[in-house]
DNA sequence: AGAGTTGGTATCTTCTGGTAAGTAGTTACC
DNA sequence: GGTAACTACTTACCAGAAGATACCAACTCT
C-alpha cells in the first residue's frame, strides 16, 4: 500500500512547496538558482564535462573566487559531480549529474532568450526614456 | 531583397551575441533576469495583471523597495506594462506584454523545478555534509 | 633560472539588498 | 477636528555579499 507514482508524487509537491512562500525551501532554493554564475556554469557544462580552468575561460568575467563558490554549492545541490585527479599537475573535472542535466535545459532556455531578445530589450529601453524625458 | 525571416534574424541573433562573453548585452541581461525577485514578479504576473498590493501580498517576504525596483526595471525592458487609474485611491495594474509572456513560461519552468526537485536537492545536501564529515 | 600551468585561497573594496521609517492625497470614523 | 486607514511608493541606514586583485604550492618547459 502507499504505492505513489512519479506523477503522484510531482502533484503532491506542487500543492506542499510553494516558492511565493518566504522561508520556503523552495523559495531559498529558487534564489540560489536565480544566479548569473549559476545559470553560465551549467549551461556551460551542459555540452560535457569541463576542468576549472576551461570553465574560467569559457565563462568571461568570472573571478576565481565565485567560480570556486558557485561550483561548491552547485556540488553540494547535486547539481554537479567534482572528480580530483591526482596527476601533476592535479586536474579537476566538473560534471552535471542527472539532475544538473535536467535542469541544464531551463536555464540555457533563459540564457538563450536573452541573446535571442536583447535588441527588443534595447528597444523597450530607449522608448522607456525618450518617454521619460518627455514626462520629465 | 535582404528580406529575413525570423528564424534567419533568431539564427543570427544566436551568433551576433553571446552571454558568455563579459560586457556583452546579453550577459549584463542575464544578470538581470537571474534575480529571485524577477521569477516571482514574472511568474505572480503569468496568471494576468496585477496590482501593486496584490504583488505584495502573492510574493511574500518581499520588501516595498525591492517590488517597486523590480517592477520599474521591467517596465523598462518591456516586460510589462504600469497602468495607472487615477481614483481614489490610486490605483496601478502590472501587466506582462507578449515579450514578457514569452519569458514567463521559461522563467516559471525554473521555479516549478525547484519545488519539484527540492527534496532530491535536500538529500544530495545531507549526502555532502555527511561526506564532509567523515573526511574532516 | 624564469615563465607558465594547475586549482585554488586571502584580502580589500565596492555594491547590493533588507529593515524600518516617512510621504502624499483622499476618505471614513468618532 | 483629530486621527486612523488605504493606496503606492521613497528614503536613510547598515550588514553582508559580490567583485577585483594578489598570492600560493607544485611541477614542467624552455
Amino acid at each position: 500500500m502507499a504505492t505513489t507514482t512519479a506523477a503522484q508524487r510531482r502533484e503532491q509537491a506542487r500543492y506542499a512547496y510553494d516558492a511565493f512562500m518566504r522561508d520556503c525551501p523552495t523559495n531559498q532554493l529558487l534564489g540560489r538558482l536565480s544566479d548569473k554564475w549559476v545559470s553560465l556554469v551549467v549551461a556551460a557544462l551542459s555540452g560535457g564535462p569541463r576542468r576549472y580552468s576551461d570553465l574560467r575561460r569559457r565563462i568571461a568575467g568570472v573571478s576565481p573566487k565565485m567560480l570556486t563558490q558557485t561550483l561548491r554549492t552547485l556540488e553540494r545541490d547535486g547539481i554537479l559531480t567534482r572528480a580530483v585527479t591526482p596527476s601533476v599537475p592535479v586536474r579537476v573535472d566538473y560534471e552535471l549529474t542527472p539532475l544538473g542535466r535536467s535542469l541544464a535545459g531551463l536555464l540555457t532556455a533563459v540564457k538563450d532568450w536573452a541573446e535571442e531578445h536583447i535588441e527588443e530589450v534595447h528597444a523597450a529601453r530607449e522608448r522607456y526614456e525618450t518617454a521619460e524625458a518627455q514626462a520629465g
